[in-house]
DNA sequence: AGCACGCCGACT
DNA sequence: GTCGGCGTGCTC
């Protein structure tokens, strides 16, 4: 009797995602390895399909097994701790475990041909023309040394174990990781530091590698496919020790992994937007589980849900509360725009912000203006009649961008001419109100002709290497204002930066998110933190009509704890995370009627089938979602509250498999577990 | 996802 | 009679 090996058919549909037998032909007995890629007959016809081998087993509970086909890649593309992970993410976050399997490997096609070996052998390596420059550690203060001792001990423990770093702006946390990554590599692990992509600028890149040298590889969403294929590679082979990359790279192939650290882990961009919309922090934590390794989250400002676990003594707690330059933390100013209107100044820039620009410029100072908007103004309104222009295919505002007199949709991209007169009453009174980047950067020259601006948001990165041109050209040039979205607010160090002014804090604050204030809060301290990096004192000056605001108040006196204590009563209050999971089904379709009709019979199967199941269990009713259309597709959402567990995700997953398959012929059923954006 | 099976309307 | 519409159900 021939043995039997488990496959997992490569196809995303829902019904296919569970494991088949098939018999292992003699000839291949003794070549089958768990996590090979294999080509097998499938379905009726007996269509050749790929599959990867999930186990090896005796026997089968069913008959006329059919026969695996081909190896088509002979070296095992998974280890089993990587199996049991895609198998664990696949029963968490709803869908197929073969898109869980093929997240974690480069595309099929190269590994097959062997693309891969040819490219080493040509060392096509994007690290190779950076000149490298080897750095040596630094000498630790007592709280960094301290956290490094600490949590190399539970590295050499070689347990699951999770750390929160809660460190203030500046107070060197990337020089811990980077020690704790050499205390793994001394004890013959390896290790993985994610970062959002954001921060992988050549700053960091260079210290990892000036660091490290040869043994790491770095991941970026802008790799081309056969780069990241010879990264995925490298590390497989073990010629590399430490990645560093974004949300993907969790999955990088280690053999001994010691340590994962996640910087900035409370950064939306470390869930993804896509299927399987996995958030590498809980996936971080399951691989540490199975691997028995170590997972350092740090962050100056925790998101709710990991701080609420830390606090909770679940996780193990270590605080950096001095920056390690000992240099100040900046000065903050909240402007009132209400009394500023009073005044009469109906400029965007507050009296106060107008001087500390002014002066800033005579003493040859750089200044940061943050504004969370890109586009040239928030929407186009007509006077007379109140028309807003919106985007035929997503029910939302255009924006107006003054690059060639346009109206674009910054959720589709749809882009037409501006209207001269109201399409609606023919007035001539259609105005954009509201101010983006763009208005701003006018506004800029208006107020003050002889600075030096440069402007850095979506619109002016979107060339290769543009990012860091821009930040480039910022530095070396000392230009005198960088004005920019939320991509300025993080990772750069410019010594010459004593200003940083917030345009309006409004706009974050009114979001339709329950996060909104943790999000603002954040993003507030993360800007402030742009301001008197080095010797140079820095100031901050924060304008808004909600001067109350608590996550603002507490920004300006960079408490995060305070900050914490009142959002978490919040939480509590309205039973959400981290009190409780929230699973969100999204229905969209093109025929509103449809959608509207499927999302009321699946909220019903959804009451019908939890019914009694248990308390804190509550259902919203099927509502639009508040962008009801995108590229032309209605939305409806049903949100459940829930204390997930094992079984109520069984029935979840059940359920929603079902559902999906009874209505796919007019809409799309789709799950999202814990999502950051309730849009 | 595919693909086959199967049960009703209009055609040489 | 039978060609072909697409609802339903299965794939080791």
């Amino acid at each position: 009797m021939g043995k039997i090996a488990e496959v997992i058919i490569n196809s995303s549909a829902r019904q296919v995602g569970r494991v088949f037998h098939y018999i292992i032909p003699d000839n291949m007995m003794n070549r089958i390895k768990i996590g090979q890629l294999v080509s097998v007959p499938f379905g009726k016809s007996n269509k050749e399909t790929k599959g990867f081998v999930m186990g090896i087993i005796e026997n089968s509970e069913f008959a006329d097994l059919k026969s695996i086909k081909n190896i088509l890649v002979e070296e095992s593309l998974f280890k089993e701790e990587l199996i049991e992970l895609a198998f664990s993410m696949s029963s968490k976050y709803m869908c197929s475990i073969s898109e869980c399997l093929r997240i974690m490997l480069p595309p099929l096609g190269r590994l097959e041909t062997k693309e891969v070996l040819k490219d080493l052998l040509k060392y096509k390596d994007p690290l190779a023309n950076n000149d490298i420059v080897r750095t040596a550690a630094f000498e630790p203060n007592k709280f960094q040394k301290q956290a490094i001792e600490e949590i190399t001990a539970l590295i050499n423990k070689g347990r699951p174990a999770e750390v929160l770093i809660h460190g203030v702006t500046g107070s060197g946390k990337t020089e811990v990781y980077l020690q704790l990554i050499s205390r793994a590599l001394d004890q013959g692990k390896q290790a993985i530091a994610l970062v959002p992509e954001i921060s992988l600028t050549p700053q960091m890149i260079q210290r990892f590698v000036g660091r490290f040298g040869q043994e790491v590889a770095i991941l970026h969403s802008r790799l081309s496919d056969g780069e990241r294929s010879n990264q995925w590679y490298k590390i497989k082979q073990g010629m590399v020790k430490v990645v560093v990359g974004a949300r993907s790279a969790i999955f990088a192939p280690f053999e001994k992994l010691g340590l994962i650290i996640i910087d900035e882990e409370h950064e939306h961009t470390y869930k993804s937007e896509k299927t399987p919309k996995y958030h590498a922090r809980e996936v971080a934590l399951k691989r540490c589980e199975f691997e028995n390794c170590v997972l350092v989250l740090g962050s100056a400002t925790p998101s709710v849900e990991t701080y609420h676990k830390a606090l909770d003594g679940k996780i193990d707690f270590i605080e950096l509360p001095e920056r390690a330059n000992s240099n100040k933390l900046p000065n903050v100013e909240i402007v009132d725009m209400r009394r500023e209107l009073e005044a009469g100044n109906k400029s965007i820039f507050s009296r106060s912000l107008y001087k500390a620009i002014k002066e800033n410029l005579e003493y040859s100072n750089q200044t940061i203006l943050f504004l969370n908007k890109r586009g040239y103004s928030s929407f186009i309104l007509c006077r007379n009649c109140g028309y807003v222009p919106r985007c035929r295919y997503c029910n939302i505002s255009l924006t107006y961008h003054l690059h060639g007199n346009r109206l674009v949709c910054h959720y589709c991209g749809y882009t037409r001419a501006n209207y001269k007169t109201c399409p609606s009453c023919s007035s001539e009174y259609i105005r954009h109100f509201g101010v983006g980047t763009q208005k701003l950067e006018e506004e800029v020259n208006k107020y003050f002709p002889d600075a030096s601006v440069l402007r850095m948001d979506l619109d002016t990165t979107s060339r290769k290497n543009s990012h860091e041109q821009i930040l480039k050209k910022f530095r070396d040039e000392n230009v005198n204002i960088l004005i920019g979205t939320q991509m300025i607010a993080k990772g750069h160090d410019f010594p010459n930066v004593t200003l940083v002014g917030v345009i309006s804090a409004d706009l974050m604050l009114n979001m339709e998110d329950f996060r909104s204030t943790e999000k603002t809060f954040q993003l507030l301290t993360q800007v402030a933190g742009r301001a008197g990096r080095a010797k140079k004192e820095g100031k901050v000056v924060i304008q808004t009509y909600e001067v109350d605001n608590f996550s603002i108040l507490t920004a300006k006196d960079h408490d995060y704890v305070k900050f914490y204590n009142q959002e978490i009563i919040l939480r509590k209050e309205l039973n959400y995370p981290p009190f409780c999971d929230i699973v969100s089904v999204l229905v969209t379709g093109e025929d509103e009627v449809k959608v509207k009709e499927v999302s009321g019979e699946v909220e019903s199967t959804i009451r019908r089938e939890l019914n009694g199941y248990e308390d804190g269990l509550l259902i919203l009713n099927a509502v639009p979602a508040p962008i009801s259309r995108i590229k032309n597709r209605f939305r409806w959402r049903i949100i459940i509250k829930c204390s997930m567990n094992d079984e109520l995700r069984e029935k979840l997953n059940v359920m929603f498999q079902q559902e999906s398959k009874r209505v796919e012929k007019w809409c799309n059923i789709g799950v999202d577990v814990n999502p950051l954006s309730m849009l």
